[in-house]
DNA sequence: ATGTCTTTGTGAACGCGTGCACAAAGATGG
DNA sequence: CCATCTTTGTGCACGCGTTCACAAAGACAT
């Protein structure tokens, strides 16, 4: 039986050993003392915990350059999800097939979601009309979405949004780039070294950057 | 003058306004007591803390869908982002143009980011080109890279990557719409709460969930 | 001027997550 | 069957970030 380590895991992953036997521990308790974790049972129940062994039916609404890297992205499939439909706006697109999936008009919006079961939404709409989309997406029974368009979505309770702005990540390379050159001008000394600039891992989800900024 | 006093701000963005002012404090002392910040100083300290004042070229390859959705992407101009070039490997591309700017061959990179002296690169090319396409970018002097493709990109020492994996996003929503069902379940008393369970407010970056999953 | 009122800036306390360290558990060998 | 060795699971302590609470500072009225 293939078994491995929480030391050997926690190595790979670059975490400490005890933080992770711990996370485990929420999931139950399935390593054997002395040997390990039996690995095909492990990534059994952590799969299951995450939601990967079952099918996510999701519909993709706006079909412009990013809803088709999107539809042909092939992360999905293998994380458990499925794409049901893609549903853009203009009729030129109605029936042509993206990423092997044919384009439906949005009018079809609140029958697709219905006969297919989506609770998952994904919007890469431009911003105008992300909001109404939104709003229809909803009322037809979707409680988790996606928003790539460049708005704040404001929902029911109950309502789970998820907002990816591409350009956040830049702005943290451009920050924590800026600060690599204040460092080379701060080791000559005439620069005070502020506060923020005390460390600068630049490992964790946002680094030390600050959270607020102006649009 | 215009002013915000933190408790505005904090209320706003949902956060507490001591931590807001704390936050403020590590850039200086802009605020005036008993009055608040002025917003125009404010925002424009705010902005250059964080390198928005500044101009970045980036350069973009990989001129696929992802690539041309990025290019045309509006929220990188008012961040202070340019982009220099776009790039790509196919000669059918080349001088084509993709949101108003010509489509440059790959052979050019290392004369690109020279001329333009950029040091931030964008990857939305296939996993397979991805790291060809790092090391020549390093290579050329690019210090931070913002990877689209769905592999892991190994640099050496002092080049900064952030990856962005799209289904990542999806997979939180999925975690969070799984639990939600299992809520439901729960609330008959069959199921017992797992620790994990304890909370799902579903605010931060990554909620609760779990942060090692399998590939 | 002097007093009052508002809001900042920050020292100090609290709470939570991380990591240490060890007892418990099971495998393995003599 | 006992001893030894490995690795898990977890109580506990430490450290860091968040929040509280208040003194200091400035505006504004009288």
């Amino acid at each position: 039986m293939p078994t491995v380590s929480s030391e050997e895991l926690a190595a790979a992953a670059g975490v400490n050993s005890a933080k992770l036997r711990k996370d485990f521990s929420y999931l139950g308790s399935y390593g054997t003392r002395g040997v390990g974790y039996d690995v095909e049972y492990l990534v059994y129940q952590i799969s299951r915990e995450l939601g990967l062994t079952q099918d996510w039916p999701v519909v993709i609404v706006g079909i412009g350059n990013l809803g088709a890297a999107l539809a042909n992205y092939g992360g999905f499939a293998s994380r458990g999800f499925r794409v049901a439909a893609l549903i853009d706006a203009d009729p030129a697109l109605a029936g042509k097939p993206v990423a092997g999936i044919p384009v439906r008009h949005s009018d079809d919006l609140e029958k697709i979601i219905q006969d297919n079961g989506v609770s998952i939404g994904v919007i890469a709409t431009p911003a105008g009309a992300a909001q109404q989309v939104c709003d229809r997406l909803v009322a037809a029974g979707v409680t988790s979405i996606l928003n790539f368009a460049p708005t704040v979505l404001s929902v029911p309770d109950g309502v789970d949004v998820r907002k990816v702005d591409l350009s956040i990540e830049l702005q943290i390379l451009a920050f924590h780039e800026q600060r690599k050159a204040g460092e080379e001008a701060a080791a000559d000394g005439a620069v005070p070294a502020t506060a923020a600039r005390k460390q600068s891992a630049g490992k964790g989800p946002d680094g030390d950057m600050p959270a607020v900024m102006p649009a």
